[in-house]
DNA sequence: ACGTAAGTGGAAGTCGAATTCCGGTTCCGA
DNA sequence: TCGGAACCGGAATTCGACTTCCACTTACGT
């Protein structure tokens, strides 16, 4: 469940091995390495996600390299420091919330579809506090900006459909329903029904008896 | 108001100087320190609470010092380790908040007095962001027992008496109104407009329309 | 099957931050 | 006013990570 593999922008795999040739010119291009280094990265960022969720972001990277079964030397080929590394898990992190929230969005009905979106986020968070806990402060300092910021117009997006249909209470800025996205992600750490804090968020987020 | 001097047990400064007398056995009984000393520790933990809310946790020691005008040594004259430095902090943090409480529970009206208590708790956090942020998952796991039991039973009596007058939904244990508070606190760290998550918070709980 | 560039492990180097130590300085009682 | 125990400051030590380095293995094209 915790291994969101994903293999996007699939693999240029080509027969073409592109030697020196005048390609893509400075971007990250495709690297076409070596079988198992590939393998052995996928290795690492599963095992760092395990055991950050368990010992959060100050577990040592040798202790990672163990678990994944690697040296540290492999560990700081694939990721020059351990920011790099957290930041990779971050913005994997946030590409998967963006998707679901994006499948939200084309969802026929704005009201149902907010409110699906709030308690699946909410079993989702108790399923892997440990990542929760991870990220709800380190994305903002480092890297995953742009990753934040398609989140976040795709969640700006949902929440003007439900507030639209008079789901949501208007006064409501992006800005604070992310602020209490993070208050829900602290609150099932320290206690884990989910369901209730769920509920209860709804209700609270529901346009006032005017 | 943020001194909490308190000598307790007084001061046993009779003309006996008790030199290797059986008096207090072992406890922790009085020290009759220099007047100078007793201040710097005021200065120690003033100066403590302001860096760590500015810069949380991994503040460094030395930092500290500079900031109370005193050299390390005298910090760690008076706190044999950072460690027990925090957790002093956590235990007047624990102990305000249960002053705070404990006013709560004496008030006429459970369901004003409740309502009142999330609110003045909303403000407090906005105006001291840094130390909440702090002591959100810190309190847990060192000292600071004692205080925690403590501040959680005065809790547990609030909430009784809320839901005695259905002010607040039946089914809410007093883990998860921590859980909820904490979440409040993450979620006021984030966003600073404590007034509006204040409202939703309370509408959340209100006992649901049967 | 071979050669070699790419990849590997983990010991050793670095560095930042906590904690210790001790010669000099100050309170406080007589 | 004096003596000395209590206290100070901050340089030096310790300790625990992260990161680098390099001799040794592999995967893979020919």
């Amino acid at each position: 469940m915790t291994a969101t593999a994903h293999a996007t922008t699939t693999a240029g795999r080509a027969t073409a091995p592109v030697p020196p040739a005048a390609g893509t010119p400075v971007e990250a291009a495709a690297r076409p390495r070596r079988g198992d280094a590939a393998r052995n990265r996928e290795r690492v960022l599963a095992a760092a996600r395990e055991v950050f969720a368990v010992e959060g972001a100050d577990a040592q990277m040798e202790h990672i390299a163990r678990h994944a079964g690697v040296g540290v030397g492999t560990l700081y080929r694939n990721f020059p420091t351990k920011q790099a590394l957290i930041a990779e898990l971050g913005r994997q992190f946030l590409r998967d919330r963006a998707a679901v929230v994006e499948a939200a969005l084309v969802a026929p009905d704005p009201a149902a579809a907010f409110e699906v979106l709030i308690r699946s986020t909410a079993r989702d968070m108790a399923a892997d506090t440990g990542l929760c806990h991870m990220f709800r402060d380190l994305p903002a300092e480092h890297g995953c900006v742009a990753e934040m910021a398609g989140l976040r117009s795709l969640t700006a997006g949902l929440l003007d459909r439900a507030q639209a249909v008079g789901a949501v209470r208007a006064d409501l800025t992006v800005d604070d329903f992310e602020a209490i996205m993070t208050g829900l992600s602290a609150a099932i750490t320290h206690a884990a029904n989910w369901e209730l804090f769920a509920d209860m968020l709804l209700a609270g987020m529901r346009a006032p008896t005017t």
